[in-house]
DNA sequence: CCGTGCTTTATGGTCAGACAATTGACATGG
DNA sequence: CCATGTCAATTGTCTGACCATAAAGCACGG
């Protein structure tokens, strides 16, 4: 039966005008369910808050197996999209996904890809001004109050307790993102402060001059958005990171000096 | 048997020093085994591009049933560490998440929170003037091409190809990023492009001005990055997507008075 | 010598069934 | 009224089996 299609094949292997069909993909039977699911839950037919069918009724509409069904399910997790619980009346429930999910993602990208510190401060140069303009703009009373509540304690512990510091740091930062009522900027905003969290833990950067520094920035900002002067906080932001910039990039370069004498 | 532990009991459930459990949280089995191997990863144990264990090799040295092993394996997947491929010699290959991969993430994110496309441009605003900061500074010969060849495409889609402009837009911004040689950016700005241009097809936000205004800023932009003029650059992103913006609200408020007069 | 197609085989992909663990509603009893 | 036990539905987990896939190796024929 084959010997007479020999010719043939070799002249359909020729680069005719068919051979464009690119890679083909076999999706997997759970990545179709979850990609259905996705597009359901997005699409309305599923508003926040309101119950995805059982396991065991995806099986029987789908006609899929339980794995399948699991995988998807778990896909859908991991995406933020839905959260499940075990017993009775359990089940998965359609959510939104949380900044702290977010923000577990990029921490993965940028562990993955190796970011450097320089890039997260640049990250941050990039946001913090437009996040300050908008915090003094948006602001709400709440937004003022918490804000003033972690400058305090950033003040406090500013004196000798650096780890103390550097978290309370990391939330003022998170607090300003939030007054800012961008969604968006406020997940990065967290992500990055997040990151320089953890960076800062392992740099050991923070010297008491640095800390004198951030309090006093952060002061200034404050005393903008507290004035609702969107562009000052904006041009203050500006200002006070490209200082802080240049402090950690001679303080990097300092420890490079010290390591190339051992 | 509990008739003498009633008052011992309630004098249990007072507020004592005991009483500061917190939620107790029982893990899932492949979530334990999904942690675990996500530590190994980005501790070096598996550096991208090898193999982690088959799925029964991992049954044998966990101890865990397959069905649990291959929901870890498919977290991982979604958080784009691994990456998977049946039959023989094929197997679980580490892999770093890529920008695609966490675009969809945050577009996930956004479209859950139902950010407005106010807020994107918002972010843009915020970026982008730092991206094309670092790209005048980063940028190589190559990054210099790819942007020349796009500008170039856009320029000519400009005149009456409204889709392919758009489109042409995305990849200007992203291409911009690419330049700037800060992956977190990058990752970000692309982001942000590919939800533009989603939200572009619906909003219909492309009359012949604002090309116009675009193909002009992003060869004002262009001309700086060529001449290495960092500050340069940054100030005219700055500029144009300030202009961009207002003209954007005003359409914005241009079909909210269409709309009313409805 | 090549290359072409078949076989082999280790691997992921999928399903079916069973049981354990969990958890909220409900009934029961003091 | 409150504590307690019971129940039922649901997820969590394991086992076992079989199918689909894909790359290596081999046999055959040019």
């Amino acid at each position: 039966m084959p010997t007479a299609t020999l010719p043939c094949r070799s002249a359909a292997r020729a680069p005719s005008a068919l051979a464009h069909l690119g890679a083909i993909n076999v999706p997997k039977s759970c990545d179709v369910l979850a990609e259905r699911l996705q597009q359901q839950i997005l699409g309305g037919g599923y508003p926040p808050g309101s119950a995805l069918p059982t396991e065991r009724e995806l099986v029987a509409s789908t006609g899929l197996g339980r794995g399948s069904v699991r995988e998807a399910l778990r896909i859908l997790e991991v995406q933020g999209l839905v959260r499940t619980r075990a017993g009775r009346y359990g089940g998965s429930v359609v959510s939104k996904p949380t900044d702290a999910l977010l923000a577990g993602h990029i921490s993965l990208f940028a562990k993955g890809h190796g970011v450097a510190l320089r890039a997260l401060v640049e990250a941050r140069q990039a946001l913090e001004p437009m996040v300050a303009f908008l915090a003094a703009r948006n602001r709400s009373a709440d937004d003022l109050a918490i804000l003033q509540q972690i400058s305090a304690r950033l003040d406090a512990a500013a004196v000798d307790d650096v780890p103390r510091f550097l978290l309370e740091n990391a939330n003022w930062h998170s607090a300003l993102a939030a007054a800012s009522h961008n969604d968006l900027l406020r997940a990065f905003t967290a992500s990055i402060s997040g990151l320089m969290l953890e960076a800062s833990g392992i740099e050991n950067f923070a010297s008491p001059n640095v800390r004198a520094l951030v309090t006093h920035a952060h002061r200034r900002i404050l005393q903008a958005i507290e004035a609702g002067d969107a562009d000052s906080a904006r041009l203050r932001a500006e200002r006070d990171l490209q200082a802080y910039a240049k402090h950690l990039e001679a303080a990097v370069s300092a420890a490079r000096r010290k390591a190339v004498r051992r």
